[in-house]
DNA sequence: TGCTCCATGTAACACGTTACATGATTGC
DNA sequence: GCAATCATGTAACGTGTTACATGGAGCA
């Protein structure tokens, strides 16, 4: 949808090259939108030539084509002017509701080891974001404005899980009936 | 990633033409998968090809190019090669996050209005599903697996949407701090 | 020497979106 | 007659995925 503003987002935060970019965003934004270096790669090319971002060789570069990107006046206008406008609620695309309906179409399918390996990942996702708000969101800590909103979006995340896990396990149930 | 999937499934549960197949989807499988009807018409005439479905000239197409769609054994033999692979779970992609990430990164943007916007929208999907709820699965009625897992479905939604507005209150506060 | 990680890229293709176009049927 | 809806399609473009390729740096 608008990748190019997430990257713009993150490089805001912090210039840095695309393959640092890349790893930053898997572990921030990409926590809930992925990206993969190509189109990173891609993004960042597109955007310098629209004058949204500026690259340099990095100072640790050495022989290699490390390239360190930074935003433009130009970007964050941009960022500001996407900031403003209206953003369309994402939707909830699952392939597993589809083999759910499948199941109740054409009989049992044993759909219960597939829904039983999703509950694990849910479970490692979920550990892993309290992992990182115990650490970075301690309770009791007196928070900041920027550190609030950080939190509140790792909370969309734990809160998705939990969900999730929970009806899943309802899910499950049913499955097993017979 | 596999709309195939979701659209001869779709066809399995009633054979149709693209154009009722298109509405059917927004209203069932649609909920949690959009697509336009020229994306389903692409799908169509590629899983004709590959002969997963055939089409015939509808009994009331009169004049009309209108052409119903049935899902030959090849197709549901597909269907159920694909239903027993692993299904990954979606990602949470949303334009909302990286706009409260700006936020967080530059100062306030404003984004209360557009926040209420989104509870707003979310409340409508809710009652929508509950109507629903009520009108096809009647508390106390004893269920069938089919209708079962329907509901089990449609509950994923109702969970998502009271999920998603929960959240949108506790970060309206915060954004209203100051 | 060979392995892994860093860092960037090309190419091809699949999937999704938007705009536009065509013609029949239905209801006012 | 006119508008809305039914029904299907083309074209262009933007986004996302997969496979493959290149070369430097650090380490055993």
């Amino acid at each position: 949808m608008s990748l190019s503003h997430a990257l713009l987002t993150s490089l805001l935060e912090k210039s840095s090259s695309g393959y640092d970019l890349a790893r930053r965003f898997d572990k921030s934004i990409g926590f809930f939108w992925h990206a993969t270096h190509q189109q990173i790669y891609r993004e960042l090319g597109r955007m310098e030539t629209a004058g949204w971002i500026a690259s340099s060789i990095a100072p640790d570069a050495g022989k290699t084509r490390k390239r360190i990107y930074c935003v433009l006046p130009q970007g964050q206008a941009e960022l500001l002017r996407w900031a403003a406008g209206p953003s369309s609620p994402m939707d909830l695309r699952d392939e597993f509701m589809v083999r759910l309906r499948l199941d109740a179409a054409v009989g049992p399918l044993g759909l219960a080891r597939e829904l039983q390996r999703r509950i694990a990942l849910h479970e490692e996702k979920l550990a892993l974001y309290r992992q990182i708000e115990q650490r970075d969101f301690a309770a009791g800590s007196s928070q900041a404005r920027a550190a609030l909103i950080h939190h509140m979006i790792l909370k969309k995340g734990i809160l998705y899980e939990e969900n999730s896990i929970a009806w899943a396990h309802e899910m499950l149930e049913v499955l097993l009936l017979k």
